[in-house]
DNA sequence: GTGCCAAGAATGGCATACCATTTTGGTCCT
DNA sequence: AGGACCAAAATGGTATGCCATTCTTGGCAC
């Protein structure tokens, strides 16, 4: 039921483009998949039985199973030889590392942002703060969840390094689920909100330095409390 | 010819231990190809014509189609869709960038292990170091670009993270033909050998922020050449 | 002679069948 | 009653076959 046909049934979860259409079978499973593992639609440890998932998905497990290498290899899920593929359970420890490198990626993309954006992105930028800012006036956390999502997005972005971008989609997928959570629950959200000014003006002045810390410690600080302990959903 | 026992053939060419044993038969050829890939045994650009292959390593095309993706997702080889596998090419600009990302990686990891290494980590880095100074004024480029990866290696592996460790080896793989070639072509050979000297001492001295700058501006001027035009091999 | 079109050959994409390993449930022995 | 062992079912791993698409080449027309 919540199944068949591959690409049109998801609402898009994340922002990027799942194009969908034209595309080889084993991308629109590796998609689908991808999107309903870290939308939390699939519990972490959950098994994914190749020929179970086959038939609900409509497809042979051939695609399937190359799609569930790839997720792989991207630490998606784990597979066990002659055990199959599991949902991957991120540790509190998982976490924390890679919420670390995420940081560590992020402000390196500042620093280049700074120096590469044009006046007319950073103006973009401030265009969606001032919008997020908005959506923390009216305590709109769904809205701000995605604005805040979308700068930090293109402040990479616009890092213009390929490699950084590819790296922090990646790493970024891999900590959604635990990163939408901790928006609904996060009391320090005034001072999230501060430390996005911070950002913002150091941005505005063109200080990769100043800009790249700011953003690490912003999100040093988001992370750390979801590090220690306490279950992830 | 070349070809044959996949798990015995290959002499080593990486560090890192290929575990080819009673892994699967997709690891095992991923590895294989991997290796030859980054080897350089395999041209960029060169195409991998999944039936031909597969009579080579004497597997069949499904577990080789599965291994090409994980290469794909890697980035070692790319694969379009109805035209097959191609080893990726990587071009200057594609150097730069990921060369960046791993001067980023590599100074977030040095600062953390100024932290958390011990005392006898420490000291078994400047052994290395030391050894390779012994390379360097013997002009063994072979032994002095082994001792150099395998420093570079540690102090990440030092740093303890272990998806700072995986992006690092990732990325480092798809660096490793052009950085085996810059080693034998390096003029600037003592100024990079001063850098190293820098890069010990500030470990030495537990100085995270001194330590990760001197490794991040040893890797960027240690790249920048190959980054700017002239072919790769 | 050159350019275009078509037919066939080559190649990748997907499905399925078969084999190996692992898991599980039941029975028998202690 | 409990544990160990064996068999059968489930599940992943590999091989192969067929279909779709793309590349190639030979021939025809301009």
């Amino acid at each position: 039921m919540p199944f068949l046909a591959l690409d049109s049934g998801v609402s898009n979860p994340m922002e990027e483009a799942v194009q969908s259409s034209h595309a080889g079978l084993v991308e629109k499973v590796a998609n689908y998949l991808r999107e309903h593992i870290v939308m939390d639609h699939f519990q972490p440890g959950q098994r994914l039985p190749e020929r179970t998932l086959a038939v609900e998905l409509q497809v042979s497990r051939t695609p399937l199973r190359e799609a569930l290498k790839i997720l792989a290899t991207e630490g998606l899920v784990v597979i066990s030889p002659h055990r199959g593929a599991v949902v991957a359970e991120v540790s509190p420890a998982d976490i924390k590392e890679k919420a670390y490198v995420l940081s560590v990626l992020e402000q390196a993309a500042a620093e280049l942002t700074c120096i590469n954006a044009s006046d007319d992105d950073i103006a973009e930028l401030q265009a969606l703060h001032y919008e997020m800012k908005a959506c923390f006036l009216r305590r709109d956390r769904q809205s701000y969840f995605r604005l805040n999502q979308e700068i930090h997005n293109r402040i990479v972005a616009l890092s213009g390094n390929s490699a950084l971008i590819d790296m922090h989609a990646n790493l970024s997928r891999q900590l959604y689920r635990v990163r939408y959570l901790s928006n609904q629950k996060n009391e320090k959200w005034a001072t999230a909100m501060e430390e996005h000014e911070a950002i913002m003006a150091a941005l505005e002045s063109r200080d990769p330095e100043q800009a790249g810390r700011e953003l690490r410690n912003h999100l040093g600080k988001t992370w750390i409390k979801y590090a220690n302990g306490e279950p992830i959903a």
